[in-house]
RNA sequence: GCGGGAGUGGCGGAAUUGGCAGACGCGCUGGACUUAGGAUCCAGUGCCGCAAGGCGUGGGGGUUCGAGUCCCCCCUCCCGCACCA
C-alpha cells in the first residue's frame, strides 16, 4: 500500500547522506579529475529562501552529482554573503544585534537548503560576517593597501601570458627625487596617492534615508538600488579602490570566458573603454603674444603631466573634429571656471554653479531633456587654428568623466548640437559625407560604398541584391562622424562601371575632412591618428584613453560591515594629519565593537564614530596618538573571494593553502542570477587579479565559465481594467502613469484593475478578450514575484505538499536554465505525477510494505526495451552535459510511459535508469535504488554507458516529400541504399497517385532523413 | 535614443543546426474503474474541413528541391545602458 511519499523518503536519505558524510569532498585526490561547482551565496534575508534560489542550486546539485558519479571529485561548497543593510535595519527598529538575525536567518537558509537535498560539502560552509572570515577580508585590503599599478610594467604571469601593467608592492615605487629630498612624510603621502586603495574627498551618492553613501553601482535613477530613497551629492572623504587601474584587463581578458555574451558585453558597456585625445587649450587670455609664447613653450618641451593655470584640458575621442569646434564646455564643478569668469558673467556663473550643486543626480537626469548652461565670459584658445573660443559651463558635462571638459562640436555631435540650437551658438561642418558619383560617372578607389537615393529602403536593398553576384558586393557597418550605418562595398572592379539609375556610389563614405586646413580630404580615422600624432609633437596634445568606469567606492558609515584595518595619525591636537597607518597582520581580524544602539548618526559621520572609545583610539609605541577609520567596507566586499576561501575554509596561517589553491581553481562552473552582470562579477575579478599580480592565485580570472539562470516569475495573471464595476475598459485603451496606476487614455481617468480567473477569458487573434465581451482585451502576463503582488511561492509549502524532488524536477523542467519562466502550480502536481509513476512502475503499491513491484524481474532483457534504455542514457547523458535539464526529464518520461506498457520490467533496466533519475530527483532514486539491491549510496555508482550499435534502429522511417510537401512515410531498413528507398516510395500508394502525370526532374535524398521527388 | 535577447497550439516549452513542426508536461474532450473523484488507467487534442485535402512557427519579401532555422525590411515584448564628449 505505500504510495510514493515525498516526506518520508526525503528526510530518511538526507540524514543518511549526513551522517555517512556522503558529499564531504575529502583531500584533494590527484588521481581524479577535479571540478570546482559554485553558486552565487545567498543573502541571508529574513524573509527565507524564495523559489528563485532552488533554481540555479538544483541546476548545480545535477552537474555536481552527475560529475562525480562519472568519477570526478567535486567540490561544491555552500556559504552565506551575511553583512548587509537588512539586518542592521532590523537592529535599529528592535534593538537585536545583527549577528544575532544573522545567525537565526542563516540557519532557516541551511535548513531550507538541507530539506531540498543538495549534495553541498557543509564542511566548507562559511560567513562573511564569521571574523576568522573577514579577517582575511581585512587582511586582502591590506594587498590593495599595499599595492600600485604599474601602467608600464611588462611581464609574464604564471598563466604564461604576456601582460602591460602590474599591480605591484608599494615598496617598489619609484619616489621622484624632489618627494625623496622634501620629508618622510611627503614619501608616504606621495604612496597614498599611489595605493590601490585610497582616500579621496569628493562629491558622493550620500542616501540620508540609508545613512551611508552607495557606489555609482548602487544607485539607480537617482535612487538608491535598495529601497529606492533619493541620494543626495555631497563632498566626503571616501575610500576608493583603483579598479579604473584594472579597466583594460577587465575588458580585454572576458574574451576567453565560457561566459554569456550578453554578460560579457554588459561589463565591457560599463568599463566604457574610450580612445582618443587630451587636448590643450590656452585660456591665459587672448592677447596673441600670449599665445605664442605658451605655443612656442609648449614646442620646446613636452605635454605637461598636469595642465597649469592658463591651460584648459579637454579629452575627446574625435581629435579629427578640432577645425570644427565652436565652444567650450566645463563641467559646472571645474576649477578653471572661477579663473575664466569675467565680472559680467559672475553673477550668472556663480548662480548656475549653485543651482547644479543642488542638484541631485535624479535632477540633473530628469532636467537633462533641455540642455542647460552659462557663458563664463572667458575663452580658451583652440591649438590648431589660434581662434577664440567662447567658454560656457553647463551640466551636461560631467566632472568625473575625462577631464571634465569637453569642446564642442556641434555640427557632429548630437549633445553640443541640442546646446548649440538653444544658445544660438554657431555650428561649422568639418566632417562631409564623402565624395558623391552621379551614375555614369567613373572613379577610383580602394573603397567604394552604394547607398540608394530611393526613400524606400526595400527598394534600395532589391536593387543592391540584384548587384550582388555581378560585383560581388558586400555589406558593412561604418563609422561616421556620429553614428553608424550600413552600407554596400565592392572592390575596384565596381569603379569603372556605370550603375543603375538611383544608386549613388560613395568613395571613402562619410568619413572625410573638410574645412580643416591642411587636413582638408583626409579620411576621419586616418586624420583622427594623425592629428593626434601632431599634437603629441608640439606638446599640445596626446593620446589617451578614458573608461566609463569610475574608481570603486568602497566605505559605508554602516555598522554591519568588515572594519578597515587602518588608523589615522593624530596630531597633538587630537587632529588627524593625513598619514595613515595600518594593523599588523597578527592583529586581524578588527573586530566590531559592542555597541548599545545601532541608530544611524544622521549625518555622513560613520556609525562607529560612536564606538567606545577603547575601540577608536590608541597609542602606537612611538607615541603617536592614532585614531580607527571608522566607515566599513561594502557587502560586495566578502562577496569578492569567498570561493577562494571554500577551497580552505579551516586555514589559520593564510586565506588560502597555494598549493590547494593551484589544484582546485579556477571554477569551472559558477551560477547565479543577472542581476550581479556587473556589480559583483566585475568586483571579483578586479581582485583577484590584483592577487593575481601579487603572486597569490595562479589564474588571472576566477570564474571560467558563467551561467546565468533566469528569474522565475509568478503565475500567469490575467489583469482586466474597469471603469466602473461592469464597465469593462479594452487594455489597448490603457497605459501606465508614473506609480504604476491604470489610466484610460483617452480621458487620463484612474480604472481599477481586476484579477480575472482563466474561464473568464479566451484567446482571440494574438491576445486574450472577456469570453463574453470578446471587444474587451484583457492582459495576460506573469509578473515578477514580490510580497505586494503576493504572488510569491515559497519553496517550504512546495516542498510540504510534493516533496523536495518534486521541486527539484519541476524547477528543471520549466524551461531552459537561462530563459525567465512562469510559475505553474500545475506544472509540479504534473512532475508529481510522473515521479508517482515511477515509484509505482517499480514497487508493489498494493503491498503492506515496500517491496519491489512483481513485474521488475531479474531476467535478460528484450532487445527493444534495452534499445529503449540506452538511447535514453545517451540522450540524457548529452544533456547533462548542455545543462538541458528539461529535455533530459522529457526523456526519462517519455521511457517511463514506454516501462509502463512492459508486464516484465527487468531489473538490468530499472537500475541503470534509476542512476539517471537521480542528479535530478536524489531521494527516490536513493529508496528505489535500495529496493533493486543497492547496499549503499547510488552517489559514486559508475554513470551508465550506452552501446551505439544499440542506440541505431535497425528499421527506419523515412519521410517522402513531393516538391517539399510531406506525402508519405515509408519504413525500410536503416542499411537501405537510395535506390531501394526511391523504390520502396515509388510504389507507394499515394505517391504513385501523386506522380502520375508528372516528370521527376531531380530526386533529393538525405541518407536516413529524407526523400524528394522534385517534379514538374 | 543606444545595445542585447526573444516572438512556435489554450499554456510551459521540443525540434542532430537547412530535412517528418508541435517531443515532454499542463490544460481540455471522451471513456473505464468507482459510493465519490481533485486518485489511477485508456483514447483523442495545431487550425479549417464530413472528407479528399488545404493552411500553419509575429508580419511582409527573398534564397533553396526543401526554411521555425539562412538573407533583407517591418512590428511587438523583455532585459541592460542612458548626457561618458
Amino acid at each position: 500500500m505505500p504510495r510514493y511519499d515525498a516526506k518520508r523518503l526525503e528526510p530518511k536519505w538526507q540524514a543518511y547522506w549526513e551522517e555517512h558524510q556522503t558529499f564531504a569532498t575529502g583531500p584533494f585526490d590527484p588521481a581524479k579529475e577535479k571540478m570546482y561547482v559554485l553558486d552565487m551565496f545567498p543573502y541571508p534575508s529574513g524573509a527565507g529562501l524564495h523559489v528563485g534560489h532552488p533554481e540555479g542550486y538544483t541546476a548545480t546539485d545535477i552537474v555536481c552529482r552527475y560529475n562525480r558519479m562519472k568519477g570526478k571529485q567535486v567540490l561544491h561548497p555552500m556559504g552565506w554573503d551575511a553583512f548587509g543593510l537588512p539586518a542592521e535595519e532590523y537592529a535599529i527598529k528592535t534593538g537585536t544585534h545583527p549577528a544575532i538575525t544573522t545567525a537565526k536567518n542563516i540557519e532557516t537558509f541551511k535548513r531550507q537548503l538541507k530539506s531540498l537535498g543538495f549534495s553541498y560539502d557543509w564542511n566548507r560552509e562559511l560567513a562573511t560576517t564569521d571574523p576568522d572570515y573577514f579577517r582575511w577580508t581585512q587582511w586582502i585590503f591590506l594587498q590593495l593597501f599595499d599595492t600600485w599599478y604599474d601602467a608600464s610594467c611588462e611581464w609574464t604571469g604564471p598563466d604564461g601570458v604576456k601582460r602591460i601593467g602590474r599591480g605591484r608592492p608599494i615598496s617598489e615605487l619609484p619616489i621622484p627625487a624632489d618627494v625623496t629630498a622634501n620629508s618622510e612624510a611627503a614619501v608616504r603621502r606621495y604612496q597614498d596617492q599611489h595605493r590601490l586603495a585610497y582616500q579621496h574627498e569628493a562629491p558622493v551618492n550620500w542616501c540620508p534615508a540609508l545613512g551611508t553613501v552607495l557606489a555609482n553601482e548602487e544607485v539607480v535613477d537617482g535612487k538608491s538600488e535598495r529601497g529606492g530613497h533619493p541620494v543626495e551629492r555631497i563632498p566626503l572623504r571616501q575610500w576608493l579602490l583603483r579598479i579604473t587601474a584594472y579597466g583594460d584587463r577587465l575588458a580585454t581578458e572576458l574574451d576567453n570566458l565560457n561566459w554569456p555574451e550578453s554578460i560579457k558585453l554588459m561589463q565591457r558597456n560599463w568599463i566604457g573603454r574610450s580612445e582618443g585625445a587630451e587636448v590643450d587649450f590656452f585660456i591665459g587670455g587672448t592677447d596673441s603674444l600670449d599665445v605664442v609664447d605658451w605655443t612656442m613653450e609648449r614646442e620646446s618641451g613636452t605635454f605637461p603631466k598636469e595642465p597649469s593655470e592658463n591651460t584648459l584640458r579637454i579629452y575627446t575621442t574625435r581629435p579629427d573634429t578640432l577645425f570644427g569646434v565652436t565652444y567650450m564646455v566645463l563641467a559646472p564643478e571645474h576649477p578653471a571656471v572661477d579663473r575664466l569668469t569675467t565680472p559680467e558673467q559672475r553673477a550668472a556663473v556663480d548662480e548656475y554653479r549653485q543651482q547644479a550643486s543642488f542638484k541631485s543626480d535624479l535632477d540633473r537626469t530628469e532636467l537633462a531633456k533641455t540642455k542647460s548652461g552659462v557663458f563664463t565670459g572667458g575663452y580658451a584658445i583652440n591649438p590648431v587654428n589660434g581662434e577664440k573660443i567662447p567658454v560656457w559651463i553647463a551640466d551636461y558635462v560631467l566632472i568625473s568623466y575625462g577631464t571634465g571638459a569637453i569642446m564642442a562640436v556641434p555640427a557632429h555631435d548630437e549633445r553640443d548640437f541640442e546646446f548649440a540650437e538653444k544658445f544660438g551658438i554657431p555650428k561649422r561642418p568639418v566632417v562631409a559625407p564623402g565624395e558623391v558619383f552621379e551614375p555614369g560617372d567613373s572613379f577610383r578607389g580602394i573603397k567604394g560604398g552604394l547607398q540608394s537615393a530611393s526613400d524606400d529602403p526595400s527598394k534600395t536593398d532589391e536593387r543592391i541584391a540584384a548587384l550582388k553576384p555581378e560585383y560581388d558586393l558586400w555589406r558593412e557597418e561604418v563609422l561616421t562622424a556620429n553614428r553608424v550605418f550600413t552600407a554596400y562595398f565592392s572592390r575596384e572592379s565596381i569603379c569603372e562601371q556605370i550603375l543603375p539609375s538611383g544608386i549613388k556610389v560613395f568613395l571613402h563614405f562619410g568619413t572625410t575632412a573638410v574645412n580643416s586646413g591642411k587636413y582638408d580630404g583626409i579620411e576621419s580615422l586616418e586624420f583622427k591618428s594623425k592629428i593626434t600624432a601632431d599634437l603629441a609633437a608640439s606638446g599640445l596634445g596626446r593620446k589617451a584613453v578614458n573608461y566609463r568606469l569610475r574608481d570603486w567606492l568602497f566605505s559605508r558609515q554602516r555598522y554591519w560591515g568588515e572594519p578597515f584595518p587602518l588608523w589615522h595619525e593624530l596630531d597633538a591636537n587630537g587632529q588627524p594629519t593625513g598619514l595613515l597607518r595600518v594593523d599588523a597582520e597578527s592583529a586581524l581580524p578588527i573586530t566590531l565593537p559592542e555597541m548599545a544602539d545601532f541608530k544611524p548618526t544622521g549625518t555622513p559621520e560613520p556609525m562607529l564614530s560612536k564606538a567606545p572609545e577603547s575601540w577608536l583610539f590608541q597609542t602606537a609605541p612611538d607615541g603617536t596618538k592614532l585614531k580607527r577609520e571608522t566607515n566599513t567596507m561594502p557587502q560586495w566586499a566578502g562577496s569578492c573571494w569567498y570561493y577562494l576561501r571554500f577551497v580552505d575554509n579551516k586555514n589559520a596561517a593564510a586565506f588560502i593553502d597555494p598549493q590547494l589553491e593551484q589544484q582546485w581553481l579556477p571554477i569551472d562552473l559558477y551560477v547565479g542570477g543577472a542581476e550581479h552582470a556587473v556589480l559583483h562579477l566585475l568586483y571579483s575579478r578586479f581582485w583577484h587579479k590584483v592577487l593575481f599580480d601579487r603572486g597569490h592565485v595562479h589564474t588571472a580570472e576566477p570564474f571560467q565559465r558563467l551561467v546565468n539562470q533566469g528569474m522565475i516569475l509568478g503565475e500567469v495573471e490575467f489583469t482586466g481594467y474597469e471603469k466602473s464595476a461592469g464597465e469593462w475598459v479594452s487594455s489597448a485603451e490603457v497605459t501606465d502613469d508614473e506609480d504604476g496606476n491604470a489610466i484610460f487614455k483617452a480621458t487620463g481617468e484612474k480604472l481599477a484593475t481586476v484579477k480575472l480567473s482563466s474561464d473568464a477569458v479566451k484567446k482571440s487573434g494574438d491576445s486574450f478578450v472577456l469570453a463574453d465581451q470578446p471587444d474587451i482585451r484583457i492582459d495576460s502576463r506573469a509578473y515578477k514575484m514580490s510580497k505586494s503582488r503576493g504572488n510569491v511561492i515559497n519553496p517550504d509549502k512546495v516542498v510540504e505538499e510534493y516533496g523536495a524532488d518534486s521541486l527539484r524536477l519541476y524547477e528543471m523542467f520549466m524551461g531552459p536554465l537561462e530563459a525567465v519562466k512562469p510559475w505553474s502550480m500545475q506544472g509540479v502536481e504534473g512532475v508529481f505525477r510522473f515521479l508517482s509513476r515511477v515509484w509505482r512502475t517499480i514497487t508493489d503499491d498494493r503491498a503492506d510494505d515496500v517491496r519491489l513491484n512483481p513485474a521488475v524481474q531479474d531476467t535478460t532483457p528484450a532487445e527493444p526495451q534495452l534499445r529503449l534504455l540506452h538511447k535514453t542514457i545517451k540522450a540524457v547523458t548529452h544533456d547533462f552535459e548542455t545543462l538541458g535539464f528539461n529535455t533530459s526529464i522529457s526523456r526519462l518520461m517519455e521511457f517511463m510511459n514506454e516501462v509502463t506498457n512492459w508486464n516484465v520490467r527487468p531489473i538490468s533496466i530499472m537500475r541503470p535508469f534509476v542512476l539517471l533519475l537521480s542528479p535530478l530527483a536524489p531521494h527516490i532514486a536513493e529508496e528505489l535504488w535500495q529496493l533493486l539491491g543497492g547496499t549503499t549510496t547510488l552517489a559514486y555508482e559508475p554513470w551508465p554507458t550506452f552501446d551505439p550499435k544499440l542506440v541505431e534502429d535497425s528499421v527506419i522511417d523515412v519521410p517522402v516529400q513531393i516538391n517539399g510537401k510531406l506525402r508519405a512515410k515509408i519504413t525500410v531498413a536503416a542499411k537501405a541504399d537510395q535506390a531501394s528507398i526511391e523504390a520502396a516510395a515509388r510504389s507507394e500508394d499515394s505517391i504513385v497517385s501523386q506522380l502520375e502525370g508528372k516528370t521527376v526532374i531531380k530526386v533529393v535524398y538525405v541518407p536516413g532523413r529524407m526523400l524528394n521527388f522534385v517534379v514538374k
